[in-house]
DNA sequence: TATATCATGTAATCGGTTACATGATTAA
DNA sequence: TTAATCATGTAACCGATTACATGATATA
């Protein structure tokens, strides 16, 4: 619980305090959902205790705001140890992926489901990649900036035109859009072959 | 713990046991990394912990096999309750994936790394995903077909054509060697992009 | 009037991994 | 002689999700 581990979350919070600059437990949630819910999520609750946890280690800093008629925004920085163990996290291999996706399951064991049950299945994936796709469509086109995040503080636009952005994010925009092209070209071809294949009740 | 609910997993292995027929735990462990691991992998632990839940939801049966020296087998059959249970799953919708790939982390907060860390990483990267895609390859000329299997019993080859096995594991299959190619494609790109905008050090 | 946003936390649970434990047989 | 295979389990831990808890402001 309070160990002194991190774990990938806990680099997701801390990179997003190195690149966005300052920022709330509040903030970071939307950060999340909005730049790397579908490829990293995390709930409210284990972003706070990531921040409590890195506190701990002296990976951040915590600076109090006080606010009439609301909580405190408790707003946190990254400190120069918070910026070496970033740097020592890159510097070591990546654990390997695991893709547990249960539309795939259930599409292997297709042998033991109605043709209705797997067609509703896969109409709900093509529905929700094609969702997915057009966020990070719209999101390629206002990729943030490090610098200026930082200097100008919160609460401003944060974005900037795609090709002053920072070529990570563009990398990883990029990668996201072609995952779900190639997912949602396979879900269409699998409810092809279904719908083909379908032996039509009497 | 020993809750009556099941998971993802639960229905991998009486999926399983659907399709293979009566098997041990052993035998599900070996199952589970060939022809699921990268989609779901499973320790033998929690695959012999999935074991006993389902014997005491009445959806397997346990047989013991005695050896000599060597522990007793315990083979598992599905029952007609575990077949309802694996057929009202597929009505069910699939939960939503999330893929939690540490080196997407890692490139995304890539203006905290070393040019040659990122590239150490996505070399591994490309390593391991050539290796899975090699291995999917093969996978796909042989296809289990299920009858045989079932009737025929464990312990014999499994394998049979392609053009004759099931459609379902073959359809996996080209999921599994399209999302590989797509991921490789893009690391090499990335690679080749990293290397094109190195600032050579002095 | 009801929902959404702002803002932070605790508690409970659980899915999943890693380590511990045992021990015979067989092939390199 | 070392490692791999066969064979099954327990214990500890922990990352992550879900639910619980509070309460003001602004918008529909």
């Amino acid at each position: 619980m309070d160990r002194s581990n991190a774990y990938p979350i806990t680099y997701g919070v801390l990179g997003l305090l190195a690149f966005w600059g300052p920022q709330s437990g509040y903030d970071l949630k939307r950060l999340f959902d909005h730049s790397l819910s579908p490829m990293w999520g995390a709930a409210h609750s284990q972003i706070y205790h990531e921040l409590r946890r890195m506190k701990d280690l002296g990976w951040v800093e915590m600076e109090r705001e006080e606010q009439e008629s609301r909580p405190d925004r408790k707003v946190y920085s990254i400190t120069p140890r918070g910026s070496e163990a970033l740097a020592s996290w890159q510097a070591q291999p990546a654990s390997v992926l695991q893709l547990r996706d249960e539309l795939l399951l259930k599409i292997l064991f297709g042998s033991f489901a109605s043709h209705d049950d797997l067609a509703a299945n896969l109409k709900k994936g093509i529905a929700e990649h094609e969702m997915r796709l057009l966020n990070y469509r719209q999101n390629l086109q206002y990729i943030p900036t490090r610098g200026e995040r930082i200097q100008e503080g919160r609460r401003h636009n944060p974005y900037t035109e795609a090709d002053e952005g920072d070529p990570f994010f563009t990398l990883i925009a990029r990668f996201a859009i072609e995952f779900e092209n190639a997912y949602l070209r396979w879900l269409y071809e699998t409810l092809a072959f279904l719908e083909e294949n379908e032996i039509p009740k009497q």
